[in-house]
DNA sequence: AAATTAAATGCATCATAGTTGCATTTGTGA
DNA sequence: TCACAAATGCAACTATGATGCATTTAATTT
């Protein structure tokens, strides 16, 4: 199971001719293993092994490539989610809704809600949007 | 005119019961003076006889009391800009279209769209919303 | 299988954003 | 105008993120 996971990432790295090194591996692995968005803080306490900023450039390289997508929580802080599909080099459609705890702080993808449409003013080409929510997610409801 | 401007800030700030100074009010007056929401580094510059720590204590008072709102913008950079209405201590309701230019990166609220109704998955509770546009604003979309 | 090379990592260092504690100043109400 | 609480300024600290350079490692070639 490990193996095939493993397989999967590894093919994920050859698709974007990225080396198959054991920084990027690990990131892929943690970030997996999580129903929810990653904080970059618990990133890095996760990988105590790797070094601070082989994890920024790892993340970097990610997000270019359409692997990953950032989110900013509430606080401002930067939070990693692996792209379901439809990301490209340089062109992300995370047009899903993001939502954001306020009790334990999680960040949600919720992939299965698309946007409902919306008219811009006159002059605003957009490319790209997402819908943020705040409140209380399951978990935490429950107490 | 200025007088005008100047006592509004100064009932402003003698609703939420804060002292008329100098530094809220010039905060008051920058913001206000911009069609678009102001980043921090932004206020910072144009505030240079005031300390950086008295500013974000500043912003952050009058986050608050519901006079201003936070936005972060693609770069996860603060902004802030003034609250239209319905905005109360510690509750805000900016429920609109926060649009952010990949070109100039200034961040507009579009405070008339109001944002269409959809379902979150069941266990989710949502107090905010906020949705987020980028692409390129009006001015850049001009050359 | 060993050598080569470009890519990736690690380390030192720096810049900016944001926070906390404490002394000093300032606005406001008596 | 005096007194006191509130607000500001200053020093110091933490965290996030970036850059340059030496070293290591993955992939390619022989």
């Amino acid at each position: 199971m490990t193996e095939i996971t493993n397989n999967r990432f590894e093919h994920l790295l050859d698709l974007h001719h990225l080396k198959k090194t054991g920084p990027r591996l690990k990131v892929l692995a943690m970030m997996s293993a999580k129903n929810t968005a990653t904080s970059q803080p618990d990133l890095e306490g996760l990988m105590e092994d790797v070094d601070r900023v082989t994890l920024y450039r790892i993340l970097n390289v990610f997000e270019e490539k359409g692997i990953i997508h950032k989110i900013f929580d509430l606080n401002g802080t930067a939070n990693y989610a692996i792209c379901t599909s439809n990301c490209q080099e340089h062109l992300h459609h995370d047009e899903h809704l993001h939502f954001n705890c306020i009790v334990c702080n999680k960040v949600y993808c919720l992939n299965d809600l698309s946007l409902p449409a919306f008219n811009l003013p006159p002059g605003f080409k957009a490319d790209g949007f997402t819908l943020y929510a705040s409140g209380t997610c399951p978990q935490c409801n429950r107490k």
